[in-house]
DNA sequence: TCAAAATTATACCGATTGGTATAATAACCA
DNA sequence: TGGTTATTATACCAATCGGTATAATTTTGA
């Protein structure tokens, strides 16, 4: 790993809370400098102008949101255990991610969905496209396996169930207090336990 | 209504969705001076400072809304159809509302929720408990006149009502085409109907 | 209608923005 | 270790930021 591959990860890790906190536009270069304790030469010897420190500090922020929810739900096991991890990982990492802005595909949604089409926006769709088709394919290999009922609508609970933990977040955001996500939480773990399976 | 004061609703007016889309500090002085076709002395001649334009044009864009939610329940009637008309407002208003900028209360507070305590972040507060509070009363009155199941959790189901609508409206927003928005409302009108009353 | 008052336009302020050219420094390999 | 390259710091750029003082212009009421 090169000097430069270094101070490129160090300038990433040290931002994008900032640049999630800030939004990616409502963050300036000095920002960067300060938070680095590097100069503008460091920053543009590294990456190739603002934009491109938004968008690796967005893929930093979106992928330690994305390894925790892989991590709980181990490749295998139960339907309905796989799908519960999704409200028992917001749960636990709520107060965590809290800390470091809230949920990084919110924030960015809501700063690029007015702009003309840039490549937050489209990571943005992608990222939430991804995460839709992942909810899908969950329930439908528990349709396969008949631990979740055949008739159920996969796409539609997997938009209900982003949906909640999105609001969820926001409310708990706006009340400087999490009750609002565990509330949107508990229900998304009714949805699984009582329309899903049994 | 004097000449300033005419001014002063034409400015907001005409930057209310520009302050919805862009942010309210991510809207330039330049962006107002633009917008209203007036010179910055037209601007600080009726108002203090750009953020109290951007507090009034965060208030005309709620107060949109709020007119909206309110005409729609006519303050009596069933509380089932009381409560039924918050999905209805959303399917109808949605196409409109996105076109000014989306939900005013998700953008604002995705943008105030991690800076210092402001004026906004207070208005964003305060408007999601008024929001809570109203559905809770909705949902109360029902209970009272035994159109509502008296077990029902008053508080819990205005929290998921409201995350449903919020999500619902972000995740159209990403996807730029408003069916997750109505599967979300959906939802809402399916808990209404199996949870709520009947 | 006319003058006083209220309103808007113009010109300017220092500070900050993103970005660049170049100089200084540190890393690396022979 | 020495010299070349890769990396970072410094100094600067034009443009824009929010805001102000003042001049020009309308409103307004007598």
């Amino acid at each position: 790993m090169s000097k430069a591959e270094r101070t490129r990860q160090f300038i990433i890790e040290q931002t994008a809370p900032i640049f999630n906190k800030q939004g990616y536009a409502g963050t300036s270069l000095s920002d960067l400098t300060t938070a680095t304790g590097l100069t503008k030469g460091a920053i543009y010897g590294n990456f190739e102008n603002k934009e491109e420190v938004a968008l690796a500090a967005f893929d930093y922020n979106l992928g330690l949101v994305q390894a925790g929810l892989r991590a709980g739900d181990a490749d295998s096991g139960p339907a309905r255990e796989q799908l519960l991890a999704l409200p028992r990982f917001y749960r636990t990492v709520f107060p965590e991610l809290s800390q470091c802005g809230g949920c990084p595909i919110l924030n960015a949604a809501v700063e690029a969905d007015d702009a003309p089409p840039s490549a937050l926006l489209q990571r943005v769709k992608d990222s939430v496209r991804r995460w839709h088709r992942h909810v899908v394919r969950l329930i439908e290999a528990g349709q396969r396996t008949g631990e979740i009922r055949p008739e159920a609508d996969a796409g539609r609970y997997a938009t209900l169930f982003i949906a909640l933990v999105e609001g969820g977040i926001l409310l708990a955001r706006v009340a400087g207090e999490p009750s609002a996500l565990h509330t949107t939480l508990d229900h998304i773990e009714h949805l699984i336990e009582t329309e899903l399976t049994e």
